[in-house]
RNA sequence: GGCGGCAUCGCCAAGUGGUAAGGCAAAGGUCUGCAAAACCUUCACCGUCGGUUCAAAUCCGACUGCCGCCUCCA
């Protein structure tokens, strides 16, 4: 498996820490607002990484933080006068439910930063008996000057940093504008904890230190998010749980680059701003849009638009048709020619795409490559019931990774249903149409689209 | 202002030195009671201009456009 890591900019041979075990944190939302799906392109790509290391046979330990205090959360809890707790579990419940639409495996650990205050409270502790931490006005700061490998993953000079224009420098009460803060004092009206500390509330990059080194070990394997956070945010990281274990903190670095909506900017006020929901209220299934983010290398930007989620629709279509025909058909016994090498083959360049960098595009390639030579093979009548099976089987093997096809099949029909399936037949072998097309209009009306195809009837839920 | 990324057929998107994967759309055909699905055929000299090389979409330079980072946005 090659990846690229942000760590040193190259590409890599991933070995884990652990054989067959991958560790595995990925940076989560902040549950200010419904996720929009510049978020769920991360997550979803996220996804495909978790379930690729489960095709190549590895165990996945994941852990996704759920960022439920900072300054977005407060103000808004407070401008709704509910709590803060009350606040974000209504977020908190809206995200599960959009990842669950998005057929996003869930993480062995969803840690909220409010409910692990004394492990930051630890961390931070240490680093001000090391002498790297520092208190001063409103809070506790990093000393960068104590860290020189600062602004490494960023490829950042620290010495060119420079206080910029985004921030006004006199809000600031620390030696040095660089400093980043681990604890913020409690301010009138806001939310505080009651710790060593003293009263207040964590920064925001020491959540991700404190749970990840909690649930992953002081080293652990791959960290992900988007590219957004190589610079503040992964960079502190770095250098909090560093400089408080004394131990390299993360081995591959992956960054997600982010989507841009017809070619620009997603933005509220450009009225491009899509949400999940918004999405699938203009009738859009979940798994399309779950193949749209998808379907760009995870290092390239993705380009959001309509068009390209209708044609996504349609190519999705195709991957269901086959296997639809593959399950829903009546096969006979036949010798398939050639299958196990087939299979074979398609099998290893699909492993092959997987591990040069995760190139989705390549193993879509080969899935799309496989439905190709497996529809010849149907329409030239090949294919009989073992080898369906088969084919069938290795078609859900490459979807474990992509997870495109309607969960659990399609189900099966009713007696009622097989009955009219069976009259229709008749009627058709009487060369009585109007009455099979009575008959599959019925079936339609409850849902159910029947197919004639070279092998047999088939049906699928419209 | 500093740093970085991207630019491939109408659309989405691989390919990083040896002469352009795949999907959608489109056109023609086959199959078919109809419909749908499927199959066959057709469909690109790779933003612009220079350079390096026997050979460049692939390397170098300039330009144009878009995107991102430069302290809390995936």
């Amino acid at each position: 498996m090659k990846i690229f890591n942000t760590l040193n900019g190259r590409m890599e041979e991933f070995v884990s820490l652990k054989e067959g075990e991958v560790g595995l944190y990925t940076c989560g939302p902040t549950v200010y607002d419904y996720a929009h799906i510049g978020n769920f392109r991360a997550y979803v790509f996220e996804d495909f990484v978790r379930r690729t290391f489960e095709y190549l046979g590895y165990r996945v330990v994941q852990v996704m933080n759920l960022t439920d205090v900072d300054d977005k959360t407060i103000r808004r809890s407070q401008q709704e006068g509910v709590t803060l707790r009350e606040y974000t579990d209504r977020y908190i419940q809206a995200f599960f439910e959009d990842i669950a639409l998005l057929g996003i495996e869930p993480a062995e650990h969803y840690p909220r930063a409010t409910d692990h205050i004394p492990e930051m409270v630890a961390i931070i502790e240490d680093l001000l008996a090391k002498g790297i931490a520092y208190r001063k006005g409103d809070g506790i700061y990093f000393d960068l000057a104590k860290f020189p490998k600062y602004g490494a993953l960023a490829k950042l000079d620290k010495a060119q940093l420079k206080s910029g224009a985004r921030v006004d420098v006199d809000e600031y009460d620390k030696e040095n504008v660089q400093d980043f803060a681990l604890w913020k004092e409690a301010k009138e009206g806001e939310p505080f904890w009651e710790t060593s500390l003293g009263k207040g509330r964590p920064g925001w990059h020491i959540e991700c230190s404190a749970m990840s080194m909690k649930y992953l070990g002081p080293t652990f394997d791959l960290h992900m998010g988007g590219v957004d956070n190589i610079f503040p945010h992964h960079e502190n990281e770095i250098a909090q749980s560093e400089a408080h274990t004394g131990k390299p903190f993360v081995r591959y670095w992956l960054h997600v680059h982010h989507l841009i909506v017809d070619g620009t900017k997603m933005s509220k006020s450009l009225g491009n701003f899509h949400t999940l929901r918004g999405l699938i209220e203009k009738g859009f299934r979940p798994e399309v849009i779950r193949f749209l983010l998808l379907s760009t290398h995870y290092r390239k930007t993705l380009n959001f638009s309509f068009d390209a989620l209708a044609q996504m629709e349609k190519s999705w279509q195709r991957i269901v048709n086959f296997q639809t025909e593959l399950e829903g058909t009546l096969f006979g016994e036949k010798e398939t020619p050639g299958l196990e090498d087939w299979l074979q083959e398609s099998r290893s360049k699909f492993r092959a795409a997987l591990e040069d960098d995760l190139n989705i595009s390549q193993a879509l390639n080969t899935l799309f490559e496989f439905i190709k030579e497996g529809n010849l093979r149907l329409s030239r009548g090949e294919i009989g019931a073992s080898a369906a099976n088969l084919i069938s089987e290795t078609l859900k093997g490459f979807d474990s990774v992509f997870n495109l096809l309607p969960r659990g099949g399609q189900g099966e029909l009713t007696e009622e249903q097989k009955g009219l399936v069976e009259e229709r037949n008749r009627f058709r072998r009487e060369k009585n149409f109007p009455e099979a097309d009575r008959v599959r209009k019925l079936l339609l009306d409850q849902g159910i689209l029947i197919e004639d195809t070279r092998n047999g009837v088939r049906w699928k839920r419209a």
